[in-house]
DNA sequence: CTTGAAGCTACAGCTGCTGTAGAGCCTAGA
DNA sequence: TCTAGGCTCTACAGCAGCTGTAGCTTCAAG
């Protein structure tokens, strides 16, 4: 049996944030000790690492709390767990292109002016400016 | 002189958005009616439009707090905005990076399963395991 | 048996808003 | 001039996903 700290030591995950996860229904301890402390098994220490590396992923606490949900439940499971992971994965090419989108902007904004002053600075313009961006945001 | 409701509408700011950006210290009114109703001027319009602008570029209230104070501000505010502008350009970047490596192991999760279940589904599985990861994160 | 680290609960705070309640205000049409 | 109803006011609670604090109790090593 682990204590709460030896879990937050061998995952990385902190003390306070193991115990917001059982509050959310992530995660929880098999029992107590006489002195009311969390005690945790093995399958606990393996599930808060399941979490840990699903948020690592960037997957939400409540994507999580149903793949968590699915553990050992078999084939509509692996259905279903492959749905969040092609809905996540669109999620996340959604968010590159976006962020590309303002690369390219905030480098033409940079770029419209030289840093030094002279001539008049143009980047406090280019910021305010929609009209001047090259694509839509 | 515009009513915060005519600001809201000609930038896309919601009321209670641009309340709470008074509060932040971002924006502020020229006065009030006799019945405690904000008013706004043509600058007031400006600095909320920027404002807009600099949020869809990603930038946080902070930044743009520092941004909105060095309005009119000559040549050190160009070093200063210049700054600002190369800091948030690194930090996208850095997130479109972590963003791609999440893509490819995303990919690799989906790909390990073919979603029928049949042969035993692994999502579950790669899902958790930190060390199936091609790369580090 | 003592001491200090670790744990407990409960709550406030972070960012960037959004939504609600219950007021009061403002203006266009009758 | 009155009135309807849309607009605005303040103050506060709530969202995700934690983090940190206060003030206490418990556990384990020496």
């Amino acid at each position: 049996m682990f204590s709460i700290g030896q879990l937050s030591r061998a995952t990385g995950v902190k003390v306070t944030t193991i115990r917001y996860y059982e509050q959310m229904g992530l995660i929880a301890h098999e029992g107590r000790t006489e002195g009311n402390q969390r005690r945790y098994s093995q399958a606990g220490l393996d599930r808060l690492a399941f979490i840990r590396h699903a948020r690592e992923l960037g997957l939400s606490l409540e994507a999580i709390r149903t793949l968590v949900g699915l553990e050992g439940k078999g084939g509509a499971a692996c259905a279903e767990s492959h749905a969040i992971a092609e809905a996540h994965l669109r999620d996340i090419r959604d968010r590159i292109r976006r962020l590309q989108a303002l690369e390219r902007e905030l480098v033409r904004i940079r770029d419209s002016c030289d840093g030094t002053g002279a001539g008049g600075c143009s980047i406090l313009t280019a910021f305010g400016d929609h009209d001047l961006c090259a694509g839509s945001h």
